[in-house]
Parts: structure tokens; C-alpha cells; sequence
DNA sequence: GCTTTATTCAAGCAAGCGCTTGGTCTAGAC
DNA sequence: GTCTAGACCAAGCGCTTGCTTGAATAAAGC
């Protein structure tokens, strides 16, 4: 799964096969049948079992005490550790190769993302109500999720920004400065050595 | 072109088959090969000429009189309708198969979009001198970005929100709610009859 | 009327695809 | 010592893939 997580992500899904898969994990061409059946159920599982992973790790930071604020941030890093961290294929491929899972098996995906996005829900209305939320509109879940998993489409590891430093940049985007200095003065645009180009 | 991007968008690039592409325009099998040779080829064309258009809308947007935040939102949405219109599948297919097209012909394409990205950074240089812009960070663009062209991912034509309404959410989104009133109080969040699903 | 040019057809080739088949090997249970 | 279950191999089947081939058709130029 590991391996094939890989594979999906760097070639997509119809992009490898199931031979590139039995090499990769040092088996014969029709091995893996063994295993999964068919690739489908291959693609099913990755997906399955990223967003199982992820859920655990978000819903564990959701009951945490503490202010709103404390919690989305973990909420924001933990997302793009799922997202980014090496040897995280799992999350990618959920987002990016949606279209070729197969009709009958995205009921059971869907499902899982409407618990992860309940989670986020419960700290968004949070931060709303005590204003800490810089811009409340109707879709501001759907904008902040574009924002932070677009990340992985320009994102390279070893880069100028780190994981941590995403995750910070992230924040201080979304949120107001501090709940204290709620409409402070202008700061200035803070730069990085060298731009990631975007696509 | 028109439906190959069509089938891209739909299906990915690795997922269609020339066959579909030449069923989908009413040719023999093989005969799409007087045209474009290689199916990369096809790729190629549907990413420049979507990236081609892009550019002379926007360009066209930037050099207009007026305040920088008539010209953002005027960016803003000539984005989402290139992104989301019917009949718009070129640009979606750039971005979500990008992957899929070869390398060598991916510079062409790159400097294409470093015009695309120099339109909006002028834009947004305005904005964050004259204050308006809500949050800046280093990546800001790269955010914005995400944001908009996640949109793509959920986003169905005929639901609650077209796509004026879209770009007035994601304005909203990003800018302090008018330059004059810059810090004022918490607006309460606009609901929409029914959200749609993110993914 | 003849030639050229642009476009498409009909057939098919070589390679790669997902998956199947029948069999082998190994480790543990009894 | 025999049996069973788990894991994998080696070969290959039927089909689809991107692309090629040589010929046909139609309009335009001279």
C-alpha cells in the first residue's frame, strides 16, 4: 500500500500499473492479486486508510483544552503533516485521483471526509464566535481547505519554507493577528528568501 | 481540442483513450494523428491555448483605471469563469494533469504562467500598499490561489452559488471589507441556503 | 481535364494492460 | 510424517493502447 500510495501520487493512478506496483514491492507481475483482487481495491484502501490516519490524528487534537486558537493551529499543522511529510502519499492521492475510484466504493470515502470536516467545523464556529476568524463568509471551509491542500501541487521538500513555517503562514492568513490586537495597524509583508513558484 | 479537453477534464489525460477522442468528434481511430500527431501533443495544445486565453483576459484587466481592488475583483472573477464556466476545461486540465504532460514540453508552459503570476503579484503589490489586503504573508499568493482553483474541485454548475456570487465570496475572503472601513466590527456570518460539499 | 492539397477512412501492428492459471515453497498444526 | 494455509512464481490470455499504413474522397488551382 505504501509503495502504491507513491506510485499513484508521483504518476497517478492510471499512470501506473499494476506491474509497476509488483516491481516496486519486489513481487511477480500477477502477485499482488493475492492481496487485493483487483487495483481498484488497491486505490480504495490507500484512500481508506489515509483518511483513517488522518482522522485519528485531527480528532485527537479536537477534544484537546485549551482557546480555539491553540486547536486550529494544530489543526492547520497536522493537516499539512498528513499532507506533506514524507512518505505521505496517502492524503495526495485521496485528493488528486478522486475521479478514477470507482462510484460503488465513494460512499464509504465520503462518508470518512464529512468526519474530518466536522471536526474543522466544531474549531471554525469556535473561532467565529470569538472573533478570531478574519473573514467569515459562506464558504470559508471550502477556501481555507483550497488554500492549505493546494499547498501539495507546489510544495517541494527541502524548500525555504518548512512544514512548520507553512503551518504558521497558514494561520496568521486566516486568523487576525492576536484575539487582543484584534484590528491592529498594517504589518508589513514579511519575505522569504525565494519564492516556490506556483502553478 | 474542445473535447479532448472536455474528456481530460472529465476522465484525465491517462484515462481517455484516442479512441474516445476521435469517437467524441465523429473520426476513424486513427485519423485525430493528420492534426496532432501524438496524443502529448493534444495536451500540449489544450494547455497553451487554455493558458493563452487566460492571459489576454486578465492582462486586459490589469491595465484598467481605477482603484486595485476593482481590478482584483475583476481578476478574481475573470479566474473562476475560466475555471469554472461551461465549456471551460482547458485551464482545469492544465491544473490537474499537469503531471501527465512531458517534460519537455513543460517550459513553454511554465513561462506562460510566470505571465499569468506577474499579472496578479503587480495586482496584489497595489493592494498591500494601499492596505486593503487582508493578510500578508509570505505566500500569500500561493494561498490565494489554492483557494480559488480548489474551487474547481467542488464546484457544480446549477448550485447554490454561481459564479458572480463565488467571486464576491472569495473577495470577501481575502480583502478587509472596504478600505475606508477598515477595522470595524464583526460582521455575522451570511449563510447560503445549502452548502455544498468539499472535498 | 489534370494535378495538387487537405482531410479522412479502414485495417492493423506491436506493445502494454489487468488479471488468471496451475503450480511451488515454506512454516506451523496435528 | 502428513496435512493445511499463506504467500508467491512463471507463464500467458484476451483485450486495449497509441500510432502506422496505404488508399480514398473532395475541393481548389492551373
Amino acid at each position: 500500500m505504501r509503495e502504491s500510495a507513491r506510485l499513484f501520487r508521483e504518476r497517478g493512478y492510471e499512470g501506473t500499473s499494476v506491474r509497476d506496483i509488483a516491481a516496486a514491492t519486489g513481487l511477480q507481475s500477477g502477485s499482488w492479486v493475492y492481496h487485493f483482487g483487483t487495483k481498484q481495491e488497491i486505490l480504495r484502501a490507500v484512500m481508506e486508510e489515509g483518511l483513517r490516519r488522518a482522522l485519528e490524528r485531527i480528532e485527537a487534537i479536537a477534544v484537546r483544552r485549551g482557546g480555539p486558537r491553540a486547536r486550529f493551529e494544530a489543526l492547520v499543522h497536522a493537516h499539512l503533516e498528513t499532507l506533506l511529510a514524507p512518505g505521505q502519499d496517502f492524503i495526495p492521492v485521496l485528493l488528486y485521483d478522486w475521479r478514477s475510484l470507482d462510484a460503488g466504493a465513494r460512499p464509504a470515502i465520503v462518508a470518512l471526509q464529512a468526519r474530518y470536516e466536522a471536526v474543522w467545523d466544531r474549531v471554525l464556529g469556535e473561532l467565529r464566535r470569538s472573533g478570531e476568524w478574519a473573514a467569515p463568509t459562506a464558504i470559508d471551509r471550502l477556501l481555507l481547505f483550497g488554500a492549505l491542500n493546494w499547498i501539495a501541487h507546489w510544495y517541494r521538500p527541502g524548500g525555504p519554507l518548512g512544514i512548520p513555517a507553512l503551518a504558521r503562514q497558514a494561520v496568521a492568513f486566516f486568523l487576525r493577528q492576536t484575539s487582543r490586537r484584534r484590528s491592529g495597524p498594517e504589518r508589513p509583508v514579511r519575505r522569504v528568501p525565494r519564492r516556490p513558484r506556483s502553478r
